[in-house]
DNA sequence: TAAGGTACTTTGCATTGCAAGGTACCTTGA
DNA sequence: TCAAGGTACCTTGCAATGCAAAGTACCTTA
């Protein structure tokens, strides 16, 4: 029930998976292994998933709020401080239904790509 | 540079196919053959692509005066006449553009689960 | 000819993606 | 030591999408 106050309701994720695509991939990669937000746009440029700073930092806190993630401040030997994102147990829990949501979207897609082709 | 004026630029396909995603699998479905919004409704709910009304008209009017689709009227023996939706050659192009994207985006995503994976 | 089904359209809101601009911290080298 | 440049984080304002809900209009049929 208090599911309902955020955006992260478990129940919509697969409407998520096509309004708000990008939280899926970004919480792959911290949940791949702690980072923070440069090392994020350079593992998504990496993937070509090209996502800006005005993008991606709304995102976190989002996430945040939703406690998808959590971070700790850590210090760097080149500049500021790095706020280093964790997924937490409730973003995996998150992050397997977006998964399994993913699935089903590249299953129908690629079956209706098959239809289009099929009549040339 | 015409292009810059409306959402369906080919050059911003990668970030259109993140944006908005549904012009995709509502090009496909109409690309196989010419159909009418109701339909594609169904078709949308047999892909477990849920997609409502107010959703699709607006799509259909955007993608219409892009040019990627066209209509003709079309009577019913069951209640008003049809927009009957026919896609274009330039719809055709756009399309095979998004499908490309799509493959990319495809790739992109597995490559990630597939990182996620094998950390556990 | 009224009732109900089919089809298309519009309005208003929440949310996302992004460009652009801003703040602050830290290192380095002149 | 302090200015310059790099790194990191954040915010604002706009355009566009997705959707619920309400509305218009056509057509059949009982």
């Amino acid at each position: 029930m208090s599911d309902t106050t955020h955006s992260f309701n478990i129940e919509n994720a697969k409407s998520q998976m096509r309004k708000g695509f990008l939280e899926f991939p970004v919480l792959l990669i911290i949940g791949t292994s702690p980072t923070y937000a440069p090392d994020i746009l350079k593992q998504l440029k990496e993937a070509n998933l090209l996502v800006v700073e005005g993008t991606l930092y709304p995102l976190l806190s989002r996430m945040k709020r939703a406690d998808l993630v959590s971070y700790t401040w850590e210090e760097s030997k080149s500049g500021p401080p790095r706020k280093m994102y964790t997924i937490t147990k409730e973003g995996k829990d998150v992050l397997a239904h977006l998964e399994e949501s993913w699935r089903a979207l590249d299953t129908s897609v690629n079956t209706l790509i098959k239809q289009y082709e099929k009549g040339n």
